[in-house]
DNA sequence: CACATATCAGCGTAACTGACATCG
DNA sequence: CCGATGTCAGTTACGCTGATATGT
């Protein structure tokens, strides 16, 4: 257990992140994103879901059957992406997908009942854990917080509304 | 142009992402942290840099040399991962790889002058990035949201400080 | 012997690009 | 012909899991 060439084992600062590091706002929000989306792909796997099944399912719930290009708009998921998580939901029945009569380049993609079900069950165990997540902050903290990333979000997407973004469950 | 089984053409609302997603706070923070990282990794990439290659840079400078063992705990990459970032800034003298003759399982790293002055010009670019992501907010709220971020981030690493987490640069 | 270090090989996911046939 | 749609193939970064050889 000697010690070398420079501190190591003699601070005991060994594992001491810089602080140019720890107080970058970009990093800080790369960790508490990725902490939070952890938790979040954790929880969907319960059901054996992904946060792209998530946001198409709940997609589907608000705003009625769609094309998967529609699909892909409202949910930010790129349509290449769309076709496998379309596959796997199709597969389990939660999704049904039809060739639109009106328009045959089109497939029309709707939520079954069983799709409906699993819909509300993730929303109910993302809503606990948002609880765990959140639990650091006061509620009005936790709307602060909310307020804020909402205008970062709000303002890059007005600003650059083609290029490419959205995605995250 | 028709339309057909739902809505799609009619509404105009074709990419109005679900409110439920628009508000769920893991996916804000998922997508104002994609926001940041596209900006910081375009900022990097004009350096020819990665996220990883300046957290080791800036580890370096802020504590000085160390094996590489020491700089994944700092800075959060894998050991393995590691690996191939100092791989890549050795082979372009940024950096220095040399056996610790006090422990010889150990490579010692140093910062070259060329990597301290790249480093230098990184955070520039990432200073005056930074200013355009936080564009939306005021001060006091640029300070108010670090600070809820780093409660987020540190009561998650107090509580699992051994999993797997940091990252981001 | 248990443990740490550096390295390698590999996996899964998210994000993104390009191409292509079909159809409007 | 231009543009949209669904699909497939492929790429990069990142996060993470072994396994292994060497050394303490």
């Amino acid at each position: 257990m000697s010690d070398s060439a420079a501190d190591m084992t003699h601070t005991g600062d060994d594992q001491a992140t810089p602080v140019r590091l720890r107080t970058l706002p970009s990093r800080l929000l790369g960790m508490a994103a990725a902490h939070a989306e952890r938790l979040v792909s954790r929880k969907l796997a319960e059901e054996d879901a992904r946060r792209w099944h998530y946001a198409v399912l709940v997609t589907l719930r608000e705003s009625g059957p769609a094309s998967q290009a529609t699909l892909s708009r409202r949910t930010g998921v790129y349509r290449s992406d769309l076709v496998a998580v379309i596959n796997e939901l199709a597969d389990r029945g939660l999704i049904e997908r039809a060739p639109d009569p009106a328009d045959r380049r089109r497939n029309v993609i709707t939520v079954t009942p069983e799709g409906r079900s699993l819909t509300a069950r993730l929303d109910a165990l993302l809503d606990s854990l948002h609880e765990d997540l959140l639990a650091p902050l006061t509620g009005p903290e936790r709307e602060q917080l909310v307020a804020l990333l909402t205008r970062l979000v709000d303002h890059h997407s007005r600003q650059a509304p083609h290029s490419a973004d959205d995605r995250h469950a």
